[in-house]
DNA sequence: CGAAAGACCTGTGCGC
DNA sequence: TGCGCACAGGTCTTTC
């Protein structure tokens, strides 16, 4: 569930949390949680410190410094990072080191300062912890391992032009470009229906039928639901997002057509409709958003 | 190279 | 009460 809003809350947790303190120890309890990981994730930890924390899409990472939190002048080495993948339920939780362990822990981590822990808890296990080099160039700095994401529609770094002259040449429905990360990265099910409702498209509409105009229509839409629902704390359904300290968001309040099979369109009142698509749903409108004759799936 | 299908996971809720 | 099954769905891998 966690997309661009939900990781951006919890990126701006570990800013406030984590940053500038140093490593005592780390544990982890499930192999599967570090899979992608080329070392051992504790011995690679120990004793360093996350400089900041940063994102782009759904992926979050801590740059790690050596040694202690004191910030030295020079050259800064491209270095490695901490990189976080919150797949469908992970957490990443900022607690008390007594209190309870969770069902789903899978990594914990202990700082020298003796404060609040940091945790991944993860139910699903699709989310995964790794340390990993960053990359080094002109472009932003980014960890090796997620180089062929592209851009998240917030970041500077997203290039409209090139977004629509890609989009254009994809043969495929609309909605499974938005979920290509390789395209454009942080859109995920909820937020691509809720876009794809305000610009008024169906998810099957092929992506070489989209003008110009429409496609910087369907960007600003992308742009607008996710700074509206990163206002409100993210989006959750259950008690599986939540920000660093346990809370949820409440932009599922505010969702137009995700979950509300037939319930009224918020512009119409219409019932809304739910098709299955990529093994997965689908929600919008029949009227504002009717099937194209070339639909593509 | 791109498009699409399959695999990976566990908890919840439903019908029978 | 309990069983089987659909569903939730992001991303990596495989296949064509």
């Amino acid at each position: 569930m966690p997309e661009l809003p939900e990781v951006e809350v919890v990126r701006r947790g570990l800013e406030s949390w984590v940053a500038g303190r140093t490593v005592a120890a780390a544990e982890v309890l499930h192999p599967r949680a570090v899979r992608r990981n080329a070392g051992d994730l504790p011995a690679q930890l120990k004793g360093r410190t996350p400089a900041s924390a940063e994102r782009r899409g759904k992926y979050l990472w801590l740059p790690l410094r050596d040694g202690g939190p004191a910030e030295g002048p020079g050259e800064e080495e491209p270095g490695e990072a901490l990189v976080a993948h919150l797949g469908m339920s992970g957490q990443l939780l900022v607690v008390d080191p007594l209190s309870p362990i969770e069902k789903h822990l899978r990594v914990r981590m202990g700082f020298t300062d003796g404060g609040p822990e940091l945790r991944f808890v993860d139910q699903r296990t699709f989310g995964h912890l790794l340390v990993a080099p960053m990359t080094s160039g002109p472009a932003r700095p980014v960890p090796e391992p997620i180089a062929h994401i592209a851009p998240d529609p917030l970041e500077a770094a997203f290039d409209d032009e090139r977004f629509a002259e890609r989009l254009r040449l994809r043969r495929t429905g609309i909605k499974r470009a938005l979920l290509d990360q390789s395209l454009i990265s942080g859109v995920g099910n909820i937020y691509a229906d809720e876009a794809l409702w305000r610009a008024r498209l169906h998810w099957a509409r092929p992506t070489e039928t989209l003008t110009r105009p429409k496609i910087a229509e369907l960007l600003a839409e992308v742009r607008a639901v996710m700074t509206e629902a990163l206002e409100q704390g993210g989006t959750s359904f259950d008690s599986l997002y939540v920000n660093v300290n346990g809370e949820s968001g409440y932009f599922d309040r505010s969702l137009a057509v995700y979950g509300r099979r037939d319930e009224p369109c918020r512009r119409c009142g219409t019932p809304i409709r739910r098709e299955a698509f990529m093994n997965r749903s689908s929600y919008s409108c029949p009227k504002c958003q009717p099937r194209p004759r070339n639909a593509r799936p």
